[in-house]
DNA sequence: AGACAACTGTTGCATCTGCAACTTTTAACT
DNA sequence: AGTTAAAAGTTGCAGATGCAACAGTTGTCT
C-alpha cells in the first residue's frame, strides 16, 4: 500500500517549479524574472536576432516572447530596432547594462545545475542530459502530432 | 560555433510546457485543466485527505491548491466537508462524476508517458525515472536551502 | 496587377503559479 | 488561564504561459 512514485509528468512539474523559484529569487536583485531569463540568454549568444528565433529555440508561444521582450526593453536590457530588410521583423540587441551582468546571470544558472547534479559524476550527468534532450524532442513531436490530429478533425476553410 | 544544447533548466521548461499543452488538450472534453490534474490524481489514491497533503506531495503553493480544489468543486468533481476532528481542515472527496472518469484520465497521463518513452526499453525507462526522482528531490533541497539562507539574512522580528 | 497564403508581432483573455497578508482554529509554553 | 506560535485555508496581487484574433508585411501564383 506504500506510495508509488509520482508520475513522470508530476516530477517534471515539481522540478520545473523549483527551478523557477530558484531563478526568481536569484534574479530579483537584477529586476529580472524567470520568464525573461531564456530570452536574455539567447540574445547573449545570438545578438541581432528576431523574436521568432527565440520562439523557435525554446518552443515558447510568440505572445509570451513578445511580452518578455517588452519587459526586458522597459528594464533597459534590450533594444528593439526595425529590420530594414524585413519590415515585419525586429532586431533585438542587448544593452551595455545587460552585457555587464550577463556573465553573473549565466553563473546563476550554472550554479543551479552544479548543485542539482552534485551527486552525479560528469559522465552520468552527460548521459542524463542527453536523455532529457531526447525526451524533450520527443515531447515536441507528441504535441506536434496532437496539433496535426486536431487540424485533421477540424473542419478546414477549404469547404468555402 | 554550432549551438550547444539548451541548458538543462531550459529543457525542463520545454518538456513541462509540452506536457501541459498535451494535458490541456486531452482534458478539455472533461472541463478540466492541467492545474487540476495533480489534485484529482492524488484524491483518487487518497480519498478524504486535506489540501495540505496535496501541497506537501507536489510541493505546490497552498494558494494554488486552494484554487484548484475550488475549480474542481465548481465543476462537480470534488466535495469539501469540514473535518470534525480539526475544524481548520477540510476533508476532500471525489464525486461519482469524478470516479466515473478517473480511469480514463489516468489513461491520458499513461499514454503520454508511453509515447514519451517509446524509444526506450523498460529498464532504461526505470533508470531514467529513478534519476529524475532523485533530481527532483535535490531540487527541493536547493530551494529549501535558499529559503533558509533568506531567513538567516532577513532581519527577524526579534528586534522588537 | 490582384488575390491569397505565409510570416512577424501585438494584444485580449483565461489559467497556473508563487508570495504575502489575513482569518480561523489548534497547540504549546509560561 | 493567557499569551504566543503554529497549522489549514482563503484571497489579492503579479508574473508566466498558451490560444486566438488581429494588423502589417512579404511571397507566391495565376
Amino acid at each position: 500500500m506504500s506510495d508509488h512514485h509520482p508520475p513522470f509528468g508530476a516530477l517534471l512539474s515539481m522540478m520545473h517549479r523549483n527551478h523557477h523559484i530558484y531563478l526568481n529569487t536569484a534574479l530579483k536583485p537584477y529586476g529580472l524574472t524567470s520568464g525573461q531569463f531564456p530570452a536574455l540568454m539567447f540574445l547573449y549568444h545570438h545578438p541581432g536576432c528576431m523574436q521568432e528565433a527565440i520562439t523557435r529555440r525554446f518552443t515558447i508561444d510568440k505572445g509570451t516572447v513578445a511580452r518578455a521582450i517588452q519587459r526586458l526593453e522597459e528594464e533597459g536590457y534590450v533594444t528593439k530596432e526595425a529590420d530594414p530588410e524585413n519590415r515585419r521583423a525586429v532586431q533585438l540587441n542587448l544593452t551595455e547594462k545587460a552585457l555587464s551582468v550577463c556573465e553573473e546571470i549565466l553563473a546563476i544558472e550554472s550554479a543551479w545545475e552544479e548543485r542539482l547534479f552534485s551527486d552525479y559524476d560528469k559522465r552520468t550527468r552527460m548521459v542524463i542530459s542527453e536523455q532529457i534532450l531526447s525526451l524533450t524532442e520527443q515531447s515536441h513531436r507528441i504535441v506536434a502530432d496532437a496539433r496535426e490530429h486536431d487540424a485533421e478533425t477540424e473542419p478546414e476553410k477549404s469547404e468555402l
